[in-house]
DNA sequence: TAAAATACGTAACATACGATACAGCGCTCC
DNA sequence: GGAGCGCTGTATCGTATGTTACGTATTTTA
């Protein structure tokens, strides 16, 4: 059963020539207004020609262009009549093995906001943004990239932001570098490797000041670290979701960020300059 | 301060003579749609003359009426925007100031699955589980860290998984390798990187099957992507949130890893007793 | 009540829009 | 490697659309 546009373009989508799948992207990604302009416009924005344009709405099944906007009216139409099925129905689309697994990930977010407090967020953004001393970052198996993600936004706010990579040996040497003022960022979730723990024990004993990401199961290395964020990572999967976690390092980056520009960071407002 | 068409209308709608506040009347009872719709419509609706419906456009400021109807798509665009302001929930849990980054968040991941179908998603889940190709997976400079965690969980579940890394030099020379049968897995959100670029116009034409993880905006190699997921990144932050593509990620994983399994892959059978 | 001013609709006009024919190109399949 | 097919863009065409001029109706004011 299709009910809306949006359906019956991701109906056919997979049997449409390039040109015309360029169209339905377009359309999807700005669904619904940009096929309520002018075909010259959707071309423009699609990067392809008129004649596609049109050939992609006869493709759907409209006999011409000003039917398909009366069609694609009539559903906005109904969407603002009712701005609940907008929040509600999940537009049918998730009818599949998908929905549970979003819902879950939604879940799990504002859970783990919730047992989160602003006191301790804002603890977290002032020590990271304290330029007085170094940030390390490093993650476990599936955790890695996270760190890393981090530490590709931090690096460029502040500088000595390093992310440890590579073999355990690599990084342990570099526990040379740590002292009280540092930070290390810990990303670890079940199972949790016994190489992080190792390792963030000695950073702790040399004074690190760390900041351990990690599930409401709680790695071990909690008990050496100064602040523990725990997320969410249950879903219907296989796998454990980082998902959470993810979101919070995000609302982390952009605060400290915002402290930064604050602060009045000279570093800041050359970043600007550069762009 | 008027802020909307609706709110100028109801300013100037004492000011106005009989013709032109039926006209008024009319959009306001069928706002905004009954607007984008043609003069002539308009009109017949509104039971006056088309002249009428242009005088009336004209005394709210307009030059003409398409800019007219161009105010109205830029408010409802804006409307649709973010679900958020209107429909969803308002103060929700009283948690003082949980971070407009969280709903923006929570929002973006909504908006990016409701654009999202089975259809498209069983899709590229076929095409990564197909286990006759391989499967190559890189990303920007804020993304290759989704590409990694991809990539470090489908390694798992099947052979013939590569993350591109390093040097651009590196992964071009990577191209000889790649073939019909396989798929190149990006991520690319503004500022759009032009080696990216090239990079998949490359693989391209090599036959490569390319899913490409991009924003709203879509990134260019669009262009050559089979399949397209846009993901919504805009939040309150100096930076784009990722989030959204990350949850995409991880439902991908989770489902390929299903599919694998319903397959009875020896592979996760051998996993299983390693474990 | 008459005259003037304003408002409104009819009809003609010009433009810009959607539609179509056609040619070039790449791709697939012998 | 060649022939055929399908897809795409350019250029052209017809028309629906917004626009405007003008005449009639309606209201207002003296």
């Amino acid at each position: 059963m299709i009910s809306s546009i949006a359906e019956l373009i991701s109906d056919r989508i997979g049997m449409m020539p390039a040109g015309e799948r360029r169209a339905a992207q377009t359309l999807i990604a700005n669904y619904p207004l940009i096929g309520l302009k002018t075909v010259a416009e959707f071309s423009a924005v699609a990067g392809v020609s008129s004649p596609t344009i049109l050939r992609f709405v006869a493709r759907l099944g409209f006999q011409n262009y000003p039917e398909f906007q009366s069609a694609l009216q009539d559903e906005l139409a109904a969407q603002l009549q009712s701005p609940a099925s907008r929040t509600l129905n999940p537009p049918a689309l998730g009818g599949g093995a998908v929905s549970p697994m979003l819902e879950a990930t939604l879940d799990n977010m504002r859970e783990t906001f919730r047992h989160l407090s602003d006191k301790q967020l804002a603890d977290i953004v002032a020590k990271l943004a304290d330029r007085r001393g170094k940030t390390f970052l490093i993650g476990g198996r599936f955790t890695d990239p996270l760190a890393r993600y981090m530490a590709a936004h931090l690096a460029i706010v502040q500088p000595n932001v390093f992310h440890l990579a590579g073999q355990e040996s690599v990084w342990r040497d570099r526990l040379i570098d740590m002292g009280k003022r540092d930070v290390l960022v810990i990303f670890d979730i079940r199972r949790y490797q016994d190489s992080l723990i190792r390792f963030a024990e000695t950073a702790h004993q040399r004074g690190v000041q760390i900041v351990l990401f990690t599930d409401q199961w709680l790695s071990p290395i909690a008990r050496f670290a100064r602040h523990v964020i725990a997320g969410r990572t249950a879903v219907p999967s296989a796998w454990d979701s980082s998902a959470a976690l993810f979101v919070v390092a995000e609302t982390l980056i952009g605060a400290v960020t915002r402290q930064l520009e604050a602060d009045g960071a000279k570093r800041i407002r050359e970043l600007e300059s550069l762009r």
